[in-house]
DNA sequence: ATATATGATGAATATCACTCAGTGGTTAAA
DNA sequence: TTTAACCACTGAGTGATATTCATCATATAT
């Protein structure tokens, strides 16, 4: 069957004229086309309305090829989140290291998260429905992603701390819960009001940073010899990093 | 067959000599029972893992019974929710009475909410995946009862604001989502940690009402001692682009 | 007593997640 | 080159589940 044959070379050439060469490679773009595809539905329909054969079409493998990938459709799932969480720890750790203070620091973050948020809700659903609750949390892949980002935060709050621009008051899980619980349920608030704007966004990312740091210190008495030394102290470590890294250069 | 006649009687007999007379009466227990099924399976197993059988089978009627009562199995949710968003206001209303102070009544409404969400966290998930997103929820029965639950924290805020126990800040709709979103996000950090107890509870709680309640109030302050502190800010900020710029140099 | 309306039923249908027996193409050994 | 073993893939088939509908039972009205 001369036919046959030939279209098969044909095939093997195409194959070998794309991208990705090695078997490894073609492998992992298969994995990288599934993610996306699911990513895609899940964020436009969310999980309930995405079926396995939509995302096998749009990734263009078989139904059956799904199943060599991820166990089933919650594990997929649980990949797309891991991705999404991959890439917001990524975005956060770059935009906090351009900020020069801790407020600044926290206002980015904020509008940071209550963007992304905004437009993946979706993926949102699915970590608190389906992967908080099922079996072991603990370990997974999508709980150490999350610990990765919170740290994010974490970061910033212990060095404003260090720095002396905020009070070292609750315990940091729950000064951590108040922010990102605060953010999630103002999204919510937001995608309801018919015309939910940046003003909207401002303004609670505003009076949210102004708890987290101003609500800790509220509670100190008016500025005082304590806080002059402690101002003095920090003009005096900063002067000594600025020595530091001059010596280095020199 | 005699054999399914004679069940039959025997069924009619029993339902017969149960208390609800009048056919209203009937449909209505009927309905009560329905949700009750619901409930429970919603609690115990969530949404995707209560079929409509378990439910069918738990109230006492046919699987076909349960789409006389309600569209489909999202209504049926739906209406599990409003009981227990209207269960949550009565409770809420009567503990509210009964605080003298605005401090008091946050605080009760604070650990009222998180011990009830934490009891039946599996019907949050439903308002959030399920419901908050689909048709037109404003309108929608859940809407006006979750309208009427939160309208109690708002009485109190309100309240507190005029008789001057808090500070009149950030618009009303942010202050909610702080109070309410914080509290959510803590049921789940609280779910995770193994020995969650009444101590974290209470450190909750007293924290976020600290947070509501002082932290509006933290604007007044002598005008050089800011000044101050806002210069060490630009000298810190300047040491850290400084810092920066060596180091890309380098 | 009969007719009508209301309520209830569960077998049948459609949709979906998931499985498995089989195909084809690739690599390495003979 | 030929052969064999392996790997990635396929899609028709299976079972579970939400939803429908033709039919039946009971209560109410005439």
């Amino acid at each position: 069957m001369p036919v046959q044959k030939k279209s098969r070379i044909v095939k093997a050439r195409l194959r070998q004229s794309s991208p990705a060469a090695t078997r490894r490679e073609r492998v992992q773009s298969k994995e990288d086309a599934i993610i996306a595809a699911a990513h895609k539905s899940l964020v436009a329909r969310g999980f309930a309305k995405t079926t396995m054969s939509q995302i096998a079409r749009n990734a263009g493998v078989a139904e059956g090829t799904l199943y060599l990938y991820f166990s089933n459709k919650n594990a997929l799932a649980r990949a797309v989140v891991a991705a999404f969480y991959y890439r917001l720890t990524e975005t956060a750790k770059t935009g906090v290291a351009k900020c020069a203070t801790t407020r600044q620091k926290l206002e980015f973050l904020a509008r940071h998260h209550l963007e992304n948020i905004i437009g993946e809700r979706r993926l949102l659903e699915l970590i608190a429905s389906d992967v908080r609750n099922t079996q072991a949390y603990e370990g997974s892949d999508i709980y150490k992603m999350n610990r990765e980002y919170v740290a994010v935060f974490d970061d910033v709050m212990r060095d404003g701390v260090w720095r002396g621009e905020i009070e070292d008051g609750a315990a940091q899980w729950i000064k951590r819960d108040i922010f990102f619980g605060s953010l999630e349920y103002a999204m919510r608030t937001l995608l309801m009001k018919k015309r939910s704007n940046k003003k909207d966004i401002a303004a609670v990312v505003a009076e949210l940073v102004k708890l987290i740091i101003g609500g800790s210190s509220a509670r100190a008495k008016p500025v005082s010899d304590r806080d002059l030394i402690k101002a003095v102290e920090r003009v005096d470590a900063a002067a000594s990093r600025l020595e530091r890294l001059s010596a280095v250069k020199m």
